[in-house]
RNA sequence: GGGAGUUUAGCUCAGCUGGUUCAGAGCAUCUGCCUUACAAGCAGAGGGUCACUGGUUCGAAACCAGUAACUCCCA
């Protein structure tokens, strides 16, 4: 936004800069919120929060003073990543490493011979006559910063060397060659120079061993009066100059190519810096392993589950907490200096002078204009994992009817790559603050990725923009979109096709509802679907707990699935197939009423993925009549616990399939659905066709259904079941035909039975198995004889 | 270098404690239909050596070991 308008952040005060990131916020934030609304998400909007709100703020501070006096919180010189374009520290989490291309440089040390240092002689000549040793290092600039050599001590190559110095080339200072188990002695040249300013390991290895810390750096990434030479230089231009130098000094011994990880920040792309400074640090040992806990004794479920090992290992190796950035953006660090370099940790400035003056007696008292704060702010996770409890003011009024009624709450739904900055900060605040944690559970969601498996980015241009999906696809398809491919824990592929398919579902529902809305009633009709009616009745109860088990699980893309099926599938395919009068034909009162009420039921199950289309249709006063007030689809409820007849859901998925194949002999006979057949019945089941005759006709178009004794000859046949059906057809019967496609099913089904006599014959399967594995072995081998002799019925009957 | 995970149909994924949920779903594909709710649709069909190699078992997509490829985390 500031380089829109051509202004650059230097020529800001830091009272201007806020002023225009609240603008950027007011704005940004409210196009997020927007598009959350269109989404239809249900909030109470009237109620947004934002973690750099007065109240919320104010708890930051109280909680960075609560730690301090608690000694949690403490400023240290450390080992930082610093960005030096950006000039700011930056997490370990926010460098992303790399691979690149580089030089790999060996440079020589003189070996201190003692005698000429003694006598003082030491000339370039007197260099190339003494002993060298040879570092190899891809940061040739630092070596103004080096404190010491280090050598394996088990190294017999460098045998000569314990207890020498060595020489820094180009400005010849003297550092020590140190011992140390540290050094790879097959790696480079098996010396490695030891630069505690510029390597984190160098660092811990300087510390053990007790070197000086030379930092030869400026904030901006040029070298410092430290270096003695190159002043001023960048640290890359310093890098080429300084091989040219070490070079005409007789120093440089050879340049290799070489392959290593480097870390570049993730905002400015510059590499970055391992950089000492004073930071403030907050101690995380002992709030990490209550939060550990929650999580292993399953107070806290992370969904999925496979989350838990990352998190334990996280929290077993928890580092403190580098809570101080170099920005402008976010809460001030409570913290006054005085003129002599001490600081004090109050709320307000006033509060510091008083303390000042408390802490240290002098005749003349501190004023408030000594007082200087510190200008660095708080990393923004450090407001974020208070959110739990300061967004319902918790802090300051612990006891408020918001936070005991909302926290802790149930479900966090969050992205896997913050369940440490945030979820697990959380966890700890809300222990540390409130002794309990703040959620039950954790839903991490996928990355969203693209159909090639990328990272949605910016620079990529591969994220698509939800408004103009939600103009395309309608909102409630882009929710069934997103919702399909989410299977729980998983990236998500995304793709527009599945908003497609989304909008495509809504339409469904949309026509299904014109369908029922059409119908006229005609109170004199008898009902003649009661079978239609109890089966979609058993069908939805089903249905029904197979949706809510799938939601107790997390799977929502599972739940959806089910949805979807049980609207497309049952209600709309086979249901009001069934129940659907002929065309401009009245319906009876009860079915009617039935289908009205299934379809509220339909609605509400649906609600979740579609808010809109559902919330719509149930406030059509036509259809289901006027509504009270508050009598909205989003708060009805389901009926759970509704009766199932499991007999008639399997005799009608025997229905269907009768149906099925009748359609399948049209397709392949070539048979137009306007002509009606006929249809013979030999049922060798206990399935009563003649009850279920009016669907059976209705959906396949048939004109008679006869039940039968015996064979019907020339007739199309099929199986279901062991059920014996015949459609006799105008043009003659191939019967060679037919006869190889009985000989065919014939075949299958030996082959079948071989196998499981195969099992049932084997005698230590018959030892081993379960009972109930034998007794459906059992039963597989009597059905596939009974259906054998069917086909060799027919076959024989084929042959007359 | 250390750790974790993944691999099942063209794509995205289910598949629990080994056996009727066992090779599944949706989409895509193919064939036939403009059948008065819906062509953004209807009806039907075809797709897989469950990554590979061994082992355990009466029985393995599932358990074990090894191999390969990919992904993530940490150094």
């Amino acid at each position: 936004m500031l380089k829109e308008r051509g202004i650059s952040k230097k020529d800001l005060s830091r009272k201007e800069f806020l002023d225009y990131a609240w603008e950027w916020k007011e704005k940004y934030g409210g196009i997020i919120l927007e598009q959350l609304k269109k989404l239809g998400a249900s909030c109470d909007w009237d109620r947004t929060r934002f973690t750099m709100d007065e109240e919320l703020s104010e708890a930051v501070i109280d909680t960075f003073i609560h730690l301090y006096k608690k000694g949690w919180i403490y400023r240290g010189v450390r080992m930082v990543n610093w960005d030096p374009q950006g000039k700011t520290a930056v997490s370990d989490e926010e460098v992303i490493r790399k691979e690149v291309n580089q030089k790999l440089y060996y440079i020589r040390y003189a070996v201190v011979n003692s005698e000429l240092v003694k006598t003082k002689e030491i000339t370039p000549h007197s260099l190339l006559t003494t002993n060298y040793l040879t570092i190899a290092t891809t940061r040739p600039e630092t070596i103004m910063a080096d404190a010491a050599i280090c050598i394996n001590p088990n190294d017999e190559r460098y045998f000569h060397l314990h207890g020498k110095k060595a020489l820094i080339p180009l400005i010849n200072r003297e550092i020590p060659i140190i011992l140390d188990e540290y050094v790879t002695m097959d790696f480079g040249t098996g010396c490695l120079k030891v630069t505690p300013a510029h390597d984190l390991n160098d660092y811990e290895l300087g510390q053990k061993h007790l070197l000086p810390v030379i930092d030869i750096l400026n904030d901006d990434g040029t070298l410092n009066e430290n270096a003695q030479i190159l002043v001023g230089e960048d640290r890359f231009a310093a890098r080429k100059k300084i091989a040219v130098l070490l070079e005409e000094a007789g120093a440089l011994a050879k340049v290799e190519e070489y392959k290593s990880q480097v870390g570049f920040s993730e905002r400015t792309n510059a590499v970055i810096e391992p950089k000492l400074s004073m930071q403030w640090f907050c101690k995380m040992d002992e709030m990490a392993k209550p939060a550990l806990d929650y999580v292993l004794n399953g107070e806290i479920k992370l969904i999925p589950e496979k989350f838990i090992n990352t998190y334990r290992y996280w929290m077993e190796n928890v580092k403190d907490w580098c809570i101080s950035r170099q920005l402008w953006w976010g809460q001030q660090i409570p913290a006054y200096y005085l003129p002599n370099g001490a600081y004090v940790i109050a709320k307000t400035k006033e509060e510091a002078l008083e303390q000042a003056n408390k802490l240290i007696t002098t005749t003349s008292p501190f004023t408030i204009d000594d007082l200087k704060q510190e200008e660095d702010v708080v990393d923004t996770w450090f407001s974020s994992w208070l959110w739990p409890i300061s967004v319902f003011d918790g802090f300051k009024d612990p006891d408020n009817a918001d936070i005991n009624y909302y926290y802790p709450t149930n479900d966090l739904v969050t992205a896997p790559e913050i369940l440490f900055f945030w979820v697990a900060r959380m966890i700890m605040a809300g222990h540390e603050f409130r002794g309990q944690a703040p959620f039950k559970n954790v839903y991490l969601t996928g990355i969203v990725r693209d159909k090639l498996g990328r990272k949605m980015s910016k620079s990529l241009g591969n994220s698509p923009d939800p408004l103009e999906l939600i103009e395309k696809y309608g909102a409630d398809g882009v929710r069934v979109g997103m919702l399909l491919c989410s299977p729980a824990g998983n990236d998500l592929m995304f793709d527009e096709s599945y908003c497609e398919q989304g909008r495509n579902f809504a339409n469904k529902v949309w026509n299904a509802f014109r369908l029922v809305k059409g119908w006229e009633v005609d109170t004199n009709l008898p009902n003649n679907n009661q079978i239609a009616i109890e089966w979609f009745d058993s069908r939805f109860n089903q249905a029904l707990t197979e949706i809510e088990d799938n939601f107790t699980q997390y799977r929502l893309s599972e739940a959806l699935m089910a949805t979807y099926k049980l609207v497309w599938d049952d209600f709309c395919a086979w249901y009001l197939e069934m129940i659907k009068p002929a065309y401009q034909q009245p319906i009876d009162q009860e079915t009617y009423a039935r289908t009205i009420s299934f379809f509220e039921n339909i609605l509400k199950v649906l609600h979740p993925f579609m808010p809109f289309i559902t919330e719509e249709l149930w406030h059509d006063d036509e259809l289901f009549g006027a509504r009270a007030d508050k009598d909205c689809c989003i708060v009805a409820r389901l009926p759970y616990n509704g009766e199932v007849n499991t007999q008639l859901l399997l005799d009608v998925e025997i229905i269907k399939q009768v149906v099925t194949q009748i359609r399948n002999i049209r397709n392949t006979k070539q048979i137009s659905p306007k002509e009606a057949l006929q249809l013979s019945v030999k049922p060798n089941s206990s399935i009563n066709y003649s009850q279920h005759q009016l669907i059976i006709t209705k959906l396949a178009n048939i004109s008679e259904l006869n039940l039968v004794n015996d064979k019907v000859n020339g007739a199309m046949s099929f199986l279901v079941a062991t059920d014996e059906f015949f459609i006799p057809l105008n043009e003659s019967l191939d019967p060679l035909a037919e006869a190889e496609r009985l000989k065919k099913e014939k075949e299958y089904l030996n082959g079948f039975l071989k196998s499981v006599n195969a099992k049932l014959s084997n005698e230590r399967f018959m030892s081993n198995a379960k009972p109930e594995i034998i007794e459906i072995e059992l039963k597989k081998k009597t059905d596939a004889e009974a259906k054998l002799r069917i086909l060799d019925d027919g076959l024989a009957a084929l042959e007359n």
